[in-house]
Formats: structure tokens, sequence, C-alpha cells
DNA sequence: CCTGCCGGGTA
DNA sequence: TACCCGGCAGG
């Protein structure tokens, strides 16, 4: 986290030192993932726009890294663009000092705002390019000005104050953020407007406390820092996206959809969020990085899909890759992206007979969710059982198709061999083949859902035995037609095989086949035949005797089905 | 009755 | 989980 924001530094150094880059290249630059850890950014020239190290950074790192500077500088190019800039140049010409960035920022806070200023914040800054901006001259604004400015700087308190708040909340409220940049914008108007009034009061009350302003500010500047920066990316594509944004923050979900109330606290919350537990510096960004941290290089489709699915859920109901690519424009682009990066990442459909593959969860989700869980109405609303139905799959540069063969080609023994891999939710998702891998594993276990595999357990720990092995290998045995498996195969493995629905227990011989069979295959039959038919063979009992029961094996010993001399 | 071992109880 | 055992049931 940290060394994104701080890589970001450099950037935005860049840009203030620079005294007026243009503004495109900043938004870039913001926008753009850090590079690497820059821990040693210059300090003076900007700060990251993550909060994380809210304490750990001078605070006046984290003031200049405040998201609301950012994004009101972003807000002010877009509004007033061109004139922004103009005034920052005015600026540094006016100050000589313009030798310090910082200094210079500071200065300025400090005579815009006169108690927030104390520290010399560039959350002054901030309120002071956005309001000033309106006016031709600094001076002339700071008098009539100076009001708004500070109502900007109330308003930033409020709404970090609102995020250190929001914190608390889950990252859910992310979705919030997407809403923020275009409540932002809209609602800054607005909300300032509403909120001078608050403002006034919070201002006496600034005055009183600089202490608690100054913390304030800190806490606002870190959180604020994200939104900026996604708010550039947004710029570019504001007029297309803010529509979109605007649809699917509404259609998100609950989680998602609260947050919209308070557009200010949402975002806050929401950038904030993302500021400590991504690496990304901006609200945006943070979005992609949030994604990676919870399934960085494997995907674990239930948690990484539950945790963001709030997220991507807000997509279009759509279903298929455009519906991805979708998403994707919106806000899902980040994670969709990184991954592509090195390896393409794709959802694949475990329904049976369906094996469709999508580039994004959100699709996936809404595939299943739609077509297999018949819950076209509720796109929106997703209880996580898609998760269980489809898995991600990771291809370096292979096709899909590639991916896909690789995957199910498992051969039935193959799977029945390695029973372990069940238990574990990806291992047994990307195992169990959808559709085209179910044609050869269409085994009745395979048939029900892929959840049945997890039913599968050892009756005793001694009749289970190390998978090492042959799980698949069945033996014919001198008695007769029914064939038993080397005890040492787990019985998950032996039903998989042998056991077809209808018939089962063969006669004789498995004994553990059998019992594994009723487990398995309870449906046919209930437990009625649990009862194994008796081994024949000699039992550790028998050839030992009672008076060596110290050399029968252990399930002898226990009085459980030998495991030494199995039929 | 012998034997195998299931199902359940105990530590 | 490891161990033990009552008791069922096939032979």
């Amino acid at each position: 986290m940290q060394a994104r924001r701080l890589a970001k530094r450099p950037s935005l150094g860049s840009r203030r030192g620079g005294a007026a880059p243009a503004p495109t290249p900043e938004a870039a630059a913001l926008g753009l993932p850090p590079p690497g850890p820059s821990p040693g950014a210059a300090p003076g020239s900007w700060r990251p726009p993550l909060p994380p190290p809210r304490g750990t950074g001078p605070p006046r790192a984290a003031a200049a890294s405040s998201p609301v500077l950012l994004l009101l500088g972003e807000e002010d190019e877009d509004e007033e663009g061109a004139g922004r800039r103009r005034r920052a140049r005015g600026r540094l010409a006016e100050k000589p000092r313009g030798g310090a960035e910082e200094d210079d920022d500071d200065e300025e806070e400090d005579e815009e705002v006169v108690v927030e200023v104390v520290d010399g914040d560039e959350d002054e800054e901030d309120a002071e390019e956005r309001f000033v901006p309106l006016g031709p001259g600094r001076a002339l604004l700071r008098g009539p000005a100076r009001g708004a400015v500070k109502v900007g700087g109330f308003k930033r308190e409020m709404t970090f104050t609102f995020q250190s708040e929001d914190l608390k909340h889950d990252s859910s409220k992310k979705p919030s953020h997407h809403m923020f940049p275009l409540a932002m914008e809209e609602d800054m108007k607005t909300v300032d407007t509403k909120k001078a009034n608050r403002i006034l009061d919070q201002e006496k009350e600034n005055t009183r406390s600089i202490c608690l302003l100054e913390q304030k500010r800190k806490v606002v500047s870190s959180n604020i820092d994200v939104p900026p920066a996604r708010k550039s990316s947004e710029e570019l594509d504001m007029d297309k996206v803010t529509a979109a944004m605007v649809l699917t923050s509404l259609s998100t979900s609950p989680l998602v959809r609260s947050p919209p109330v308070r557009p200010n606290e949402g975002l806050s919350g929401s950038w904030k969020e993302g500021a400590p537990s991504s690496s990304s510096s901006s609200g945006y960004w943070s979005w992609s990085a949030p994604s990676d941290q919870s399934n960085p290089s494997t995907p674990s489709p239930p948690l990484s899909a539950d945790s963001f699915k709030p997220f991507r859920s807000p997509a279009p109901p759509d279903d298929g890759i455009d519906e991805a690519e979708a998403s994707n424009l919106l806000f899902d682009e980040p994670i969709p992206r990184k991954r592509k990066n090195s390896m393409k990442v794709m959802f694949k459909c475990l329904w049976k007979n369906c094996g469709k593959v999508l580039n994004t969860a959100a699709g996936i989700q809404k595939h299943i969710r739609a077509i297999h869980l018949g819950r076209v109405g509720e796109s929106d609303y997703s209880d996580g059982e898609e998760d269980f139905y489809y898995t991600e799959i990771k291809l370096n540069t292979d096709s899909v198709a590639e991916g896909l063969s690789s995957m199910a080609p498992l051969s039935p023994s193959q799977s029945l061999a390695s029973p372990p891999t069940f238990p574990v939710p990806d291992s047994s998702r990307t195992e169990t083949p959808c559709a085209k891998t179910d044609t050869k594993l269409m085994t009745p276990l395979s048939r029900s859902a892929p959840t049945t595999l997890y039913l599968v357990h050892t009756d005793h720990a001694y009749q289970a035995t190390p998978p090492v092995t042959i799980p698949g290998s069945a033996k014919f045995t001198p008695n007769g037609s029914s064939f038993s498996i080397s005890w040492q195969s787990p019985p998950v493995t032996f039903t998989g095989i042998p056991v077809s629905p209808t018939h089962h227990h063969p006669v004789g011989s498995g004994e553990q086949r059998q019992h594994a069979h009723t487990v398995l295959s309870s449906p046919p039959r209930g437990t009625v035949s649990l009862r194994k038919p008796r081994g024949e063979g000699k039992k550790c009992r028998k050839v030992y005797g009672m008076e060596n029961r110290d050399m029968w094996c252990t399930a002898c010993r226990w009085k459980k089905a030998c495991q030494r001399f199995i039929d």
C-alpha cells in the first residue's frame, strides 16, 4: 500500500513541483498503479493518496496526499480545467518561494484557511484551488471565497470523519466509491452548499481546537487520497462511465446500495478502506488492488467470489463476455486487467453440461444465477451459491480451450485416485469438469452437484488407508467375479470407480467397497445391507490367534474389518 | 459356536 | 482420534 502510494508521490510531486504539468499526464500518473515502492519519495512533493499510514507519515504528507485534494484538483480541472492550472502557475509565479512545493502549499493554505491551514495542509490548498478558481485572483477570492474555502475544508473534514467511521464498514462499500466520484462532483456542489452552514459551525469548533482539526485533516487527507486518482481516471471516461456507474451503483447489492444515501460517507469509507487494504493509491485503483489481494494468483472461487461479489454483482444482468467486458469498463476493469497481464483468468461454469467460460466473476455468477439457479430476476442479489458452480481458470497465455482441456482431461481413475483434492474447494472445482469433462467423469458422483463429493468420507481411520497405494486399482479376487480394491485405497476413490448406480453389492468380496458403497451411493439402497458379507479370507485373529493379539492388525484388534487380510 | 466387524462408547 | 467392546450376523 504504502509502496504504491509512495510511488505515486513522485508523479504527484512532479506535477506540483513541475508547477503545472498537463492535466492529462497528471491524471494518468495518479490513476496509474504505482510502479514500485518508493518510500524515499520526496516528502515534499506529494503525499500518497492512501491513508493507511496516517499516523506514520508526516502530517503534511498525509494532507498532501489527501484524496480530497486530488479529487478537488481533478474537479477543478474538469470544471475549470485550464483555469485552475493557470491559477497554480500564477501562484508559483506570485510566490517566489516556489522552490519548496510544500511550503508553497502550506502557505497557501494558511492564507486561505485560518485555523485549518495551520499545518499548511494541502487540504486548504485544495480548497483554495477548488474555490479559488472561481475568482480571477486569489486575493479577491479569499475575502469572499474564504467562506467557501473553509466550507470546502470543513466538508472534507466531515468527509473524512465519516471515513474514519466508515472504515469500520466492510469493503462492500467500495461500490460507493464509484458512485462517489460521480456523486462527489455533483454532490460536492450541492452538498457543500448545504453543508456550508454546518461547516461554519464546525469552523467555530475548529478554531477552538486546532489539534482536533489537524487530526481530522490528517484523517481526511488520508481518506481522501484515494478518490482523486480514481477520479482522474474517471474523468477521462466520465461521460460514458458516469451513466453506467450510476446505473450500476443503483443496481448494486444491498451493501453497496446503502452507501449511496450518503455518497460522501460511502465514498470516504470505501476509499479509506481501499487504501489500507490495498496498495492502490486511488479509489479507482483500489478496486484492482483488493481483488488481487484477495485472490492474488490463485483465485479461490468461494472466498474471492464472495468478497468481491458485491462489487461485481452490480454489473448488468447480461450474460457472457459482453457483460463481463461491460463490467470491466465500469469498475471491474482493474481486476481482469491485472490478471490479464501475466495470465488470463477465466471463470468456468461447473454446472453439468455447461462449460461456459466467462472472463469475469460477475459474468459467471450472473450466468449461473440466471441460467442455472433460475434467478433471473434477482440479478443483483447473490447469496453466494453461484460460487459453488464456477471456478477460476488461469491461463498463462494459453487459449481458454487449452486451459479447459488441460483441466478437464482428468481421467476418472485420476480423479478418483486423488480424493484429497476434492475436499479443497478450488481443486475440486477445477477438477470436476462441468460439461465437457463430465462426459468422462459422469459418474453418479459427478452427476450430482460437485459438493456431493465432499460427503464422501472414510468410516474409520483405520479403514482409510493412505492414499499412496493404488487407489483406483481394482483387482479381481480369486473369489470370483467381484473385484476388490486394495484396502489402502480410500473409500472415496473406491466408490467412484466401480460403483455403478444400479449395481451394488456385487457380492462378496469387497467389504470396504461395499461399505463405501453404501456411503456414496446411498440413494439407491438405504443402509439396509450395510453389513458386509463378511470376509472370507483368514483374519488376524485366525492367523495369529488370540495369543498373539498384539500381532493383529489394528482393525482386528478393535474388532473392525481386518486391514491386513483383505478378501 | 466361531468369527468378522458394525456401531457406539470411552478416554 | 485412538481404542475398546457389545452385540449382530454369516458360516
